[in-house]
DNA sequence: CCAGAAGGCAACCAGCAGTTGCCTTCAGCG
DNA sequence: CGCTGAAGGCAACTGCTGGTTGCCTTCTGG
């Protein structure tokens, strides 16, 4: 029997994938996850709402699709090592916001934003767990370098800076300059001996 | 004409707003602001749904209403003063998870985590704004101490570690360990200079 | 040129917010 | 005690949207 023609650019197929994910990828940074219309995607898309639904049994897998297009440029390049943890952390997070089009960093941001939603966290995690393994390692490198102190959790190192760069959501955007203040803060913490593994860090009176 | 009988506790009418107002705080607490259905709300409160909504025009009127009457008691104490920044920023941040009963505290952190969403952001922003200034001043101490830099952003400081804070939401519980890192590492960040007002921190090689 | 895959169309179901019109109950005043 | 008006109950309805279905039309490649 005859296949479906993917992968075969130009195909009636392909045409209509592109476009229904164009048209999600523009509804997402427009509307949100939350307030993502099928009706309206379909629409934009020029193509029926049956055909959407044909392909991607609902939103979450459309949304699914679409993220796994949009990191496709990203998960060709290797995480930066500049040398400097500072400098590796600011580029490889900065990458987050600028995949490929400037749609596709506010779609991203509007996601990170619904996050809390499951459905939402399942697309988001399973687009990050993949790299988990280098970004970890990336942080290892500095304390092998001796940036940090040993027995750093550079998981830990991670999650916080994740955290406070994805607190600035799609309303406030993202910009450099809290990019930096969130690297340097945390830093700052683990070089302070705060972000140790596993046990509680005391303490410490300023000097 | 006769009034309703508002804060005449026993009343009809007060009786109907507390058994709402009860069953609406489980529902927040178990199926977040998107998820809270108000017929389930009503049928949990033994009311229908008419009652509800001639009472709160909609459901965020409802979750409003309920976010003041959570907040009551917090608002009547103030801000924490030990004299050390540490202690004042953990026991301060504590609270807001232990808002009375423990529904309550998850109620919250189910808010916290939809903060996205407009409405919702609109419902916390106007709890929280109101004492913006009292947090600040709690920051500001601290630099008049000697604590932090003189020209540290107090603002800056709060905002980072609720940004930390929030970042752990209904899924994974907030928990002491959490809430002690962040204020720690954010403190250290402080103290190394990083969040002076204005200007840019310059790089900091490590030592 | 024709078989079968893919797309289009229209109507439909289900869940839920919010509404409406009408009836019932209750508190309290005379 | 009985009446009055406010507050509550009830049921049916609108409107929106995600997702479904059955059937017909179009395109593509052998």
């Amino acid at each position: 029997m005859r296949r479906r023609t993917q992968g075969v650019l130009g195909g009636r197929s392909d045409r209509v994938v592109r476009r229904v994910l164009d048209a999600a990828l523009g509804e997402l940074a427009r509307s949100g996850y939350a307030g993502l219309r099928m009706d309206e995607v379909a629409s934009v898309a020029a193509v029926n709402k049956t055909t959407i639904y044909r392909r991607w049994p609902s939103r979450a897998a459309l949304v699914t699709a679409l993220v796994d297009r949009m990191r496709t440029p990203l998960r060709e390049s290797p995480l930066p090592d500049t040398g400097r943890l500072e400098s590796d952390l600011l580029e490889a997070f900065a990458r987050r916001f600028t995949v490929g089009r400037e749609v596709a960093g506010r779609a991203w941001a509007r996601l990170l934003d619904e996050r809390f939603n499951p459905e939402v966290e399942a697309i988001i995690g399973a687009a990050v767990e993949t790299r988990r393994g280098e970004w970890r390692a990336m942080v290892t490198r500095a304390i092998d370098r001796g940036e940090l102190p040993p027995g750093t959790d550079a998981q830990l190192v991670l999650d916080l800076v994740r955290a406070i760069v994805d607190a600035r959501g799609a309303a406030r955007r993202m910009d450099r300059t809290w990019l930096t203040l969130a690297v340097r803060t945390v830093l700052a913490g683990a070089r302070a001996g705060t972000l140790r593994r596993g046990r509680q860090p005391r303490p410490r009176r300023r000097g």
